[in-house]
RNA sequence: GGGUUGGUAGCUCAAUGGUAGAGCAGCGUCCUUUUAAGUCGUUGGUUCUGGGUUCGAAUCCCAGCCAACCCA
C-alpha cells in the first residue's frame, strides 16, 4: 500500500506504480525538459551575453560598495544551497567558480518556482549586482537567470570529485567539472605552449607547419603509422619528427624556424609515452648546440619565472626540489659513464666485457646488442634516471644521433647536449650536419640493408647548401608533467590514448 | 607481450561463502546570508561479461573485456 505522503513533482508515494521515475535521474531530468518545452521553453538556448567571466566579476566588486556594480555571467551548476525562499548556488566557468544568490522577493514568484527545479550540471546565465555576504564572499544577487543548456545527466560527486581512471580520461569534460587540479594542470599546459611561442617569436623565430603524412618517416629511430591515401593509391606515414622537412627550410633561408607538432610513434604506451605526443622543434641558422644551451636555459627560467611564478619546482617522483635558478650541470657523457661502472677504461672494453659488467650492475643485455647499445642501456638505466637537476650531457657516441656534427677533436662523438631533468631526457640538441656527404655516409650506415628508406630528397637539399646550424627538440608532454609535477603523460594530454570503448560502456 | 592490483547504486566507497549497505546526488517536506549548509522522510542494484564449484557466490576457480602500476 502506497503511503500517504504530500504529493510534489515527484511523488514517492507513486513508487509501486512502474511510472515512479524519482530514482532515475536521468528519467527526471528528461521530465523536466520535456515540461520546460511544454511550456514553451527552449532548454537549449542559442545565446546569453555575458560581461565578466566568474574571476573577472570577483575583481570588479569594490570592497565595502555592495549593489553597485552590474554583471552578466553564465556557467555550469556546481553547487546548490536551498534555503527555502532563497538560494545560494555556485556556477562553474572557465575562471573559476562564482557563488549565486537568488531570492524569491527579487526574482519573483515564478521564476523562483522554476530556479527549484534546476538540477545541478545545468547550464544558467545570471544577470544582477555584486555584493559580499557576512562570511565575506563577493557574490551576485540575481535580478534574473535563465537556464541556458538543460543537462540530462547527473555530475560526479562534489567533494571526492571522480576518481575512476578511465572515466577521467575517456570522459575528460566530466573531470574537467569536478576536478580543479585537473582543470588548472591542463590550463597550465595551454600556458606554458604559449610562452613558449611568444618566446622564440621575440627571438625572431617563425613558427611553421610542415606535413603530418610523409612518403619516408625520417629523422629518428621509431615505428611509424602507415596510412592510405585512396585517390593517389599510396601508402604514407605518420611522420615521427619535423627535423628533415625543418631543415629544409632552412636551405629555403628560413633561417629561425620552429614547428609545435604532433609526432607519432607507433610504440608502446605507458605513464611516459603516448602514441601521440608534442614535440617543438626550433632551428637556428649560424649557431650551434652550445648556442642551444642558452636558449633552452632562459626558455626554461622564464617559463618557471612568468608561468609558474618560481625558480624551484618539486619533483613529483624523487620529492626533491628542482633548481632552475642555479647553475646547470654539464657532464660529457663518456666521464658520467665511467663514473657510473667505476671502470675509467670502460671505452677500451670489448663488448662482451661491457656486458659482463653490466649484468653485475643489475642490467639486462641483448648479446645481439651493438656495443654502443650496451653502454647506452648503462646511460638510460643507471644514469638518466638519476639527473634531477638540470644537466646537460654532452658529446654523445655518434651512433645515437645521426644528423649532427661530429665533435672536432674527438671523432667517436658528435657535438650535441641532451637536456636531462628529473630523470626524463626533456630536450635533445645539436649542431646540425650540413656537409651532405658525410650526411649521406651516416645514413648509410644506419639504414644498413634498408637503403629505400633513405630520404634522397633531404640529401638532394643539403648539396643545395644548409648554413649550420643549431637544433633542438622538446618533448613538450615530458616538459609539462615537470612542471606541473604530473605522475603520468595522460595528466597533460586532453584526451589520451586509450584503447577504443566507449565512454558509456567503460564503467561495466 | 609478461606480472600484479582493481571493476559493487549516477559518483565516492563498505560488505573476507549465509538477507548487498553508507555518504553525496535523486525524490517529497521545513528553512530569505549559506560555505562539503542544516533538518525530517524516502527511492534506487544484470555486484564488468560468460562459464564452473557449492545447499548457498560480490566473495572461491577458469576464460574474456577494460583500466592502473611494474617489467619487456
Amino acid at each position: 500500500m502506497p503511503r500517504a505522503r504530500p504529493r510534489g513533482y515527484f511523488d514517492p508515494s507513486m513508487s509501486e506504480n512502474p511510472a515512479d521515475i524519482s530514482h532515475d535521474q536521468h528519467a527526471v531530468r528528461l521530465a523536466k525538459l520535456r515540461e520546460l518545452r511544454a511550456a514553451g521553453r527552449d532548454p537549449f538556448r542559442a545565446n546569453f551575453p555575458t560581461t565578466h567571466f566568474s574571476g573577472e566579476a570577483l575583481q570588479a566588486h569594490v570592497d565595502g560598495e555592495d549593489n553597485t556594480v552590474n554583471v552578466a555571467v553564465a556557467g555550469r551548476l556546481v553547487v546548490i544551497r536551498d534555503m527555502g525562499k532563497s538560494q545560494f548556488v555556485k556556477i562553474l566557468d572557465q575562471q573559476g567558480v562564482i557563488q549565486l544568490y537568488v531570492k524569491k522577493d527579487v526574482v519573483g514568484e515564478e521564476a523562483y518556482v522554476a530556479f527549484k527545479k534546476l538540477d545541478l550540471g545545468d547550464i544558467i546565465g545570471a544577470v544582477g549586482t555584486l555584493f559580499k555576504t557576512k562570511t565575506g564572499e563577493i557574490t551576485v544577487r540575481v535580478d534574473r537567470y535563465e537556464l541556458v543548456s538543460k543537462a540530462l545527466h547527473p555530475l560526479p560527486e562534489k567533494w571526492h570529485g571522480l576518481t575512476d581512471a578511465e572515466q577521467v580520461y575517456r570522459q575528460r569534460y566530466l573531470d574537467l567539472i569536478v576536478n580543479a587540479e585537473s582543470r588548472q594542470r591542463l590550463m597550465l599546459r595551454s600556458r606554458i605552449v604559449s610562452h613558449i611561442r611568444r618566446f622564440l617569436e621575440d627571438r625572431k623565430f617563425i613558427e611553421v607547419e610542415t606535413p603530418v603524412l610523409e612518403a619516408t618517416a625520417g629523422g629518428a629511430a621509431a615505428r611509424p603509422f602507415v596510412t592510405h591515401h585512396n585517390a593517389l593509391d599510396a601508402d604514407f606515414f605518420l611522420r615521427i619528427a619535423t627535423e628533415l622537412r625543418l631543415k629544409r627550410l632552412l636551405v629555403g633561408g628560413f633561417d629561425r624556424v620552429f614547428e609545435i607538432g604532433r609526432i607519432f610513434r607507433n610504440e608502446g604506451v605507458s605513464r611516459r609515452h603516448n602514441p601521440e605526443f608534442t614535440m617543438l622543434e626550433v632551428y637556428q641558422a649560424y649557431s650551434d648546440y652550445r648556442g642551444m644551451m642558452v636558449l633552452i636555459k632562459d626558455l626554461l627560467t622564464s617559463l618557471c619565472r612568468d608561468v609558474l611564478g618560481t625558480g624551484v619546482i618539486k619533483h613529483a617522483v624523487s620529492g626533491q626540489d628542482i633548481d632552475f635558478a642555479g647553475e646547470w650541470r654539464e657532464a660529457k657523457y663518456k666521464d658520467l659513464v665511467r663514473a657510473e661502472t667505476g671502470d675509467p677504461e670502460w671505452f677500451n672494453r670489448s663488448k662482451a666485457e661491457k656486458i659482463a659488467a653490466a649484468e653485475k650492475l643489475g642490467l639486462k643485455c641483448d648479446p645481439a646488442w651493438e656495443d654502443f647499445e650496451v653502454t647506452n642501456e648503462v646511460f638510460s638505466k643507471r644514469i638518466e634516471p638519476n639527473l634531477i637537476q638540470p644537466t646537460f650531457v654532452t658529446h654523445l657516441p655518434k651512433e645515437l644521433c645521426p644528423l649532427a656534427k661530429l665533435t672536432p677533436d674527438d671523432p667517436t662523438t658528435i657535438d650535441v647536449f641532451e637536456l636531462c631533468i628529473g630523470g626524463m631526457e626533456i630536450a635533445p640538441a645539436y649542431s646540425e650536419q650540413n656537409d651532405p656527404f658525410v650526411q649521406r655516409e651516416m645514413f648509410e650506415a644506419q639504414a644498413g640493408e634498408e637503403t629505400q628508406n633513405i630520404d634522397e630528397d633531404f640529401l638532394l637539399a643539403l648539396e643545395h647548401g644548409m648554413p649550420p646550424a643549431g637544433g633542438m627538440g622538446v618533448g613538450i608532454d615530458r616538459l609539462c608533467i615537470l612542471l606541473t609535477g604530473a605522475e603520468s603523460i595522460r595528466d597533460v594530454i586532453l584526451f589520451p590514448q586509450l584503447r577504443p570503448g566507449s565512454a558509456g560502456g567503460a564503467a561495466g
